[in-house]
DNA sequence: CTCAAGTATATGAGAGTTCAACTAAATTGG
DNA sequence: CCAATTTAGTTGAACTCTCATATACTTGAG
């Protein structure tokens, strides 16, 4: 049998989902009103930035920047035309590609920070207490504990 | 200047990224799979399913379903293909439009429910003490507070 | 060495989302 | 009562995402 949400739970489940929603949405709309691009490309030039060399190979890119392959694989395909990432082959492995950021791409990026990290301020953490940072913090390292393996 | 995150900040992010992400994608896919929609319209017949008369304004709709007005018309287009909704002008307000859940619809509904209801558990109730569920819920009333207004 | 199976990535079609018009009807202020 | 404004909803185009499939290379068994 189903074991249906009673009225608390679904209040919460209703209550996640509004909230979840509601800070992708801010944070989309100020990427995208600010640095003309989505979220998902942002996350894909930050794991980018932070690799050595700026470089990394198409997979492991798409690990870090939560991103499916197929996904990535558009995403990279934009960012190219925009000058934003360049692919090389890679030597070892003939299959492999590696995405590079340009340096305008890591200017995109670091243009784009600000404005960003403001949004992610105001829509969560300016909101919550140190706590309830905290609180949040293991919900979603059990989360993804459990939905990651 | 920018108050960037600092370190701890940052894992929070990244985990609440990457946790609110393995949630949406796991409703999404166990829908698509089991009932062929998306959980936008799951959600939409949800909110059809408990108005009155199973029959809503289309702002109305909008607002409960948590969709923007352009993506409800679309989707209810959509949905009206399948035989699930249908539209009715309304009497009092010759802009506005009702959509109604048909029979079909909500027939759809109830066969999607339980496996839904089981992904939500897996993907977050089964994960979380009781404890941390009260005070996601805290947390997540808190955004919704700060960011509906 | 060779062939089957597996891996890394790309691609195309179909579907959903967004944004900016656009239509049409209601309201308001003079 | 009428022009100006606001409100309800739709639409089309551009874009992103997903899923299935295709391509190209690698690996391992025999």
């Amino acid at each position: 049998m189903t074991r249906w949400l009673d009225a608390d739970e679904q209040h919460t489940w209703r209550n996640f989902l509004a909230a979840t929603q509601l800070i992708n949405e801010a944070l989309d709309r100020q990427l995208q009103r600010d640095a003309s691009m989505p979220h998902t490309y942002y996350m894909i030039l930050v794991a980018l930035s932070e690799a050595p060399g700026r470089s990394m190979r198409m997979s492991e890119l798409a690990a870090r920047a939560q991103s499916s392959q197929s996904r990535l694989s558009h995403a990279v395909a934009r960012l190219e035309e925009r000058g934003w990432v360049r692919r090389e082959r890679c030597p070892d492995d003939g299959r492999g590609s590696f995405a590079v950021l340009t340096d305008a791409g890591f200017a995109a990026l670091a243009a784009a920070a600000p404005g960003h990290v403001e949004e992610v301020r105001r829509s969560l953490f300016d909101v919550l207490t140190p706590e309830q940072v905290h609180r949040l913090d293991e919900i979603c390292v059990a989360v993804r504990n459990t939905l990651e393996g």
